[in-house]
DNA sequence: CGCAGCCTTGACCATTATCAACGCTGGTGG
DNA sequence: CCACCAGCGTTGATAATGGTCAAGGCTGCG
């Protein structure tokens, strides 16, 4: 929490982002939204931060005094175990909620993956507006439902799927998920590395490597650069996403 | 949704087990509770029914046309892939909560472990009972917060946890959950067939079986019956846990 | 008593992890 | 401007964890 350089401004793009906030799901309409004015009321709560790669939003086992918004570039959230095992339980990008905790500490932590920005709440003040607020709580419960049902799709992934079909599934679902997309849905933004997506589908980098040049060679998909792809054949990534081939 | 024997009533039993209803953590006393005259609002929406195992509360795919408030026995939650492969996310014992979808369809199926009793609430009338009552919300936030922190955890287990730490951690975390817990802590109940801990685990049976024996045969567990087994050793489990052994 | 369903155990196999070497790329300093 | 280096990614060989297939045992119920 001391590597990050916090510039108090009013928060702007995260009214742009807010509609989808927190929204684990691929359609974003159903995202609670709030208006103008509660976006303005939230505005004189928060501190706009940024930050560079590596930098620590959360980390697990802290006192969990903040919330955040991201507004730009993307979040790893991450579980360790003592010797050292991650699991990443999910990427944040531009509009997603992050810190919820039920304890007095953060169960996990959280770090920025490229240049990012977020907008920062003081939990007690946030907490007190929430409860004056039935219209920012209901959105707030909106997007916790939404992880939910997210979170409750990766243990399928975690639990059941093949390599294949893991990154597949994930291949299929980033973009959904990551507004900076530069451009058609078949194009694919990787900003994290080979080693956070297989510690994301609880894979090894080799793994993932692996599976990704024989996506390549069976023309599913186009490497672009290391950090970009296109997919070639949506349909046949489906059907192997949900394990029909 | 046609084979439930639904009774209407005053719904009695959910009050006492409302206090930790949706509670995925260890620590019951965190969780937003509601007051007495709170929750007889709420009897007066609720049906009350018994459930035979086997018998389903909710269906994958279909309308979410209504939430459920677990009042006892056990209850698994699952999702399918096409050709059949079950990830079941979560059992639910009395005091827990179920059903909340953000689209108009669940995402999951939800079926009775053992004979059971739940509320079932009409999710308009429900959502619109929420929008009313702050305190409903706020408990309710407060539970699906729980439940999200809970997956997390799960997702750990999935990814990164070889098959001995997982039946060592699920042996550990599941009378934290079971209000039924018919003495001392180290005393587990498991209403579910080797099928459901190894559908639950991302394992399968053999391995399940294979693990149960070898804690069994180390003196870790002792097996009371193949529902019913004792944790002779704590200190030892929770090392295998957490990968320290 | 016999059967069905669930559980356990054993033999073998496959997917994925591990270990190791090499290649690419971008930044830095001579 | 080029060479080197560090970090990341790819590829290959081998190993191990856990899955699959198969047989047999236990238990409860009709």
């Amino acid at each position: 929490m001391f590597d990050i350089n916090v510039l108090p401004t009013d928060c702007a793009q995260k009214r742009a982002a807010n509609a989808c906030s927190g929204c684990g799901a691929r359609e974003h309409s159903v995202c609670g939204a709030l208006d103008d004015r509660q976006l303005d009321r939230l505005d004189t709560l928060a501190d706009q931060m940024t930050l560079q790669p590596g930098d620590v939003l959360v980390r697990q086992g802290d006192p969990a005094n903040h919330l955040f918004n991201i507004t730009s570039g993307s979040v790893r959230v991450y579980r360790l175990l003592p010797d050292g095992r991650r699991q990443i339980t999910g990427f944040l990008f531009a509009g997603d909620f992050l810190g919820l905790a039920t304890g007095d500490t953060y169960a996990f932590s959280a770090e920025a993956i490229e240049t990012s920005t977020a907008c920062r709440f003081r939990r007690n003040e946030y907490r007190d507006e929430v409860r004056n607020n039935p219209a920012l709580e209901a959105a707030l419960l909106d997007r916790v439902t939404h992880d939910l049902a997210a979170a409750q799709a990766q243990m399928l992934l975690l639990g059941r799927k093949t390599a294949q079909e893991r990154i597949a599934s994930f291949l299929l679902d980033l973009p959904a998920h990551d507004p900076c997309r530069p451009g058609p849905a078949d194009h694919v933004r990787l900003p994290m590395t080979r080693a956070e997506i297989a510690d994301y589908l609880g894979l090894t980098i080799e793994t993932v490597s692996r599976v990704l040049t024989r996506f390549k060679t069976s023309g599913v998909i186009r490497l672009l650069s290391l950090n970009e792809l296109r997919i070639e054949d949506p349909a046949r990534l489906r059907a192997i996403a949900e394990g029909e081939i």
